[in-house]
DNA sequence: GTGCGTTATGTTTTTTATGATATAACGCTA
DNA sequence: TAGCGTTATATCATAAAAAACATAACGCAC
């Protein structure tokens, strides 16, 4: 059973498995701050594919083992740092209530996994000597 | 008085300040590891320069706010993964003792420079929509 | 109106990382 | 041998992050 990651080692990109006969790994990770926070990361950007995929906030963060609370609060502080919603609720009505992406949503997970497609690129092409 | 940057935030590569004013950055940090465990990172490299130019491990490691036992454990596991000492110390004699680089801590800090340089240099030509 | 599962929100607890502290050993100097 | 500042090492305390927990409110269905 391999030994569970770090927080700040988590979500983190790595060189290919090219590299892994040497035991040396290439890693990293990028995130996108807003006014100096941090608006975009990996973590958040799965939580907005979950919320897409499941439809409420409580499913989507349990699908991640992610607490309820905390999913709530980033999303809420996603919203704020976008100046509108990437994430609109509702509380109550049918079914309880439930979650969904707004087109702003969309754009943002997609944007992110670009980058991050980019990034896995530059980190694939090092060679570490 | 700027905020101080949480653990997860120290050390980022930022774009550059050409995106201030959207107040959008791209971040991001890169490190090495060896068979799944840390073993370069920007703060133990700066704590390796830091050796080099002050010469014992407790003066390398107050200059940079740094415990003394934090940065001894730092310095144990990069000697250790690396396979061979980056840094040798000596414990008592003229002046008490001091710490310095070998060859192979030279060449693991240039290294890792260099990496992160090249990182700079693709996060600052990412241009952020 | 009751029940249901959700969102909304605050408080408490746990975990993790890091710094602080304490003590011993080392080896030169005088 | 005594003194010095260092390395060596373990333990304790603190701070930050995240999870866990506890309620309340919401709005549809019945």
């Amino acid at each position: 059973m391999p030994k569970p990651k770090a927080p700040h080692e988590r979500n983190a990109l790595a060189s290919g498995p090219e590299h892994k006969e040497a035991g040396l790994q290439l890693k990293g990770r990028i995130w996108l701050e807003k006014d100096g926070q941090t608006f975009l990361s990996w973590g958040r950007v799965v939580l907005l594919e979950r919320i897409a995929e499941h439809g409420t906030l409580a499913a989507a963060a349990r699908s991640m083992d992610m607490s309820y609370s905390h999913a709530w609060n980033l999303v809420k502080q996603m919203n704020q740092l976008a100046g509108k919603p990437l994430v609109e609720k509702q509380a109550g009505g049918k079914k309880g209530g439930g979650a969904y992406l707004t087109p702003s949503g969309e754009k943002a997970r997609d944007e992110f996994w670009r980058l991050v497609k980019q990034f896995q690129g530059w980190v694939d092409q090092r060679k570490i000597k």
